[in-house]
DNA sequence: CGATAATAACCAAGCGCTTGCTTGCTTAAT
DNA sequence: ATTAAGCAAGCAAGCGCTTGGTTATTATCG
């Protein structure tokens, strides 16, 4: 072990750097559209060091994904610890998840697009950690179904409510005229059927 | 002019058959991960006959989209062509949209996340044909709007749409439990807020 | 009408470059 | 002395695209 503490911790995790840089340039560019030596410059490393670490490509979009999902949803199960309003919790759902998104450097559900790129039984491991994921919005929903705030939680409800989040990712503009808060707010509203509060003053 | 209408017109129209094959090929794999090569064999070609027709594989991509685009405002103009109702509008939009997506075997709108394989100059081309695409929509949310059959028709509300249907592109399967009829009525259910008819008797 | 010129639509071959990844070596911390 | 971490250099394969020729169809003209 080189340099465990070195002097003023300057890099104290080099494979966490790279897999924060290929996710950002996975996002943006594309898997396929990246190669390794974006992501090695990315870090200001050459060209064939980010295999010393990984063994391929496809590792380090595998890892980036996992890694990704499982911070987003650490930051959720902290966000709705302890909310017993079904109704509050998919609002703090939402933000949260558009908060991953669309404010962090490292906009980890866009890369579920990315899916296709890998093998199939890679496929499985982040299918897992996307289950793991998505287990306290259908279990939202059906909260929220069985006290009648929407007609039904059944399949395509969450898949739709995934698909108009994520897809944000592809129009939002964080210079332009709507916040994350009010994005949030108007998903909620056209989920549960009221007026979107932060909205209504627009 | 070789082969106009040569025996029992076999291959009237050999840049067309480019196009579709490009476009499933680009949709089911993303566009740097297509060859051109991989396009060529789709229709029979050598490795490097498509660029007499195309200049770059850029313009490949460019032109199976505006053609995409093109053809899903057809349809979709055909289908709603002397429809008053905005209601019943909205329901032929969404099942039209999600008709062109997820049956046929040439599904442009997925096309959209690729823009970003495409230069500046191009981008503004696909974007008008795109805003074409988009006319009828919100215009038949403001007239919901209007009428008080929904809260309201700003902005987010038409990307949110579009986000749900496009997003099934990634996640429907027409061998699984869900017809596309099904799929157009509780996404117009969840935007009306009133209960889906087609899934009402599941 | 038949010979010839012109052209559309390709193929065969390959060029220059980029790609993911490997290998052997160096440096520095333990 | 061992080892984690990285560099320098490069390999083989694949990439988009070009070039020069080939074939079959069509237009032209005496």
């Amino acid at each position: 072990m080189p340099r465990r503490k070195a002097e003023a911790g300057l890099e104290p995790n080099r494979r966490a750097e790279l897999l924060r840089a290929a996710a950002r340039l996975f996002v943006e560019k594309g898997f396929a559209a990246t190669t390794t030596r974006d992501i090695a410059e990315a870090v200001g490393m050459r060209s064939g060091s980010p295999f010393y670490h990984f063994r391929s490509k496809q590792e380090l979009l595998k890892e980036a994904m996992i890694d990704g999902l499982e911070a987003g949803r650490a930051r959720i199960a902290v966000a709705i610890a302890g909310v017993t309003d079904p109704e509050q919790r998919l609002h703090l759902l939402v933000r949260t998840h558009l908060g991953t998104l669309l404010e962090g450097d490292c906009n980890s559900p866009m890369l579920l697009n990315e899916t296709r790129s890998l093998e199939v039984n890679e496929r499985a491991e982040i299918a897992a950690a996307f289950d793991r994921y998505q287990e306290p919005w259908q279990a939202t929903l059906d909260e929220l179904a069985a006290s009648g705030k929407i007609r039904s939680a059944a399949p395509p409800l969450r898949l739709f409510l995934f698909g108009m989040l994520n897809w944000s990712g592809h129009w939002y503009r964080p210079d332009g005229p709507l916040t994350v808060d009010q994005l949030a707010g108007s998903a909620v509203a056209m989920l549960l059927g009221h007026s979107a509060p932060e909205l209504s003053r627009a």
